[in-house]
DNA sequence: GCCAACGTTGGC
DNA sequence: GCCAACGTTGGC
């Protein structure tokens, strides 16, 4: 099982719209890069935790857990003109885009970018590299559980 | 709104 | 294959 990191714009969803949707699930649409297409492709498996990031906003910072849900498949926003997502170069028979689903866990305290930069443990996250633009970041195990133990103060890795 | 950094596009 | 122009991301 591996570790992520995906930025969502709260205007967009939030880790509380999440938690509301159906089966408090969404397909991650919308993702336009292909560095982090690939990596929903070839190293995203079910069971993989996310922590799930607001970006873009007042607070920007990781403000819950999530969990991926199913394998990549093609993002549907590609193929619809009325989308901002809209890909006229995509088709049905080659699709160029694709999404997982992802999975509400819980809301945590938002733990904000400053605080993230701010702990020499985090040094090397890849989210906090310089000019990052990642949507989609791997995050390491130790990461992670310094995360969720010392900084959200959980007693376990939240998941 | 600014701007640095980076990805994509397309002419050559 | 190069590279300039352009668009996007995302914190501040």
């Amino acid at each position: 099982m591996r570790y992520w990191l995906m930025k969502s714009e709260p205007d967009d969803v939030s880790i509380d719209d999440l938690a509301q949707r159906p089966d408090a699930t969404v397909p991650w649409y919308g993702v336009r890069n292909y560095q982090a297409r690939n990596l929903m492709r070839d190293q995203m498996s079910v069971g993989d935790a996310v922590f799930f990031y607001h970006s873009s906003c007042p607070q920007p910072g990781i403000a819950g857990i999530a969990r991926v849900v199913s394998p990549a498949y093609p993002d549907a926003t590609q193929f619809d003109a009325a989308s901002p997502y809209f890909d006229p170069k995509a088709t049905r028979e080659s699709p160029r885009w694709l999404n997982v689903d992802v999975r509400f866990v819980r809301k945590t305290r938002l733990v904000a970018l400053a605080e993230l930069r701010a702990r020499p443990e985090l040094a090397n996250m890849r989210v906090l590299a310089r000019a990052n633009r990642l949507s989609i970041t791997p995050v390491d195990p130790a990461e992670w559980h310094f995360i969720t133990r010392e900084l959200m103060g959980l007693e376990d890795d939240g998941i």
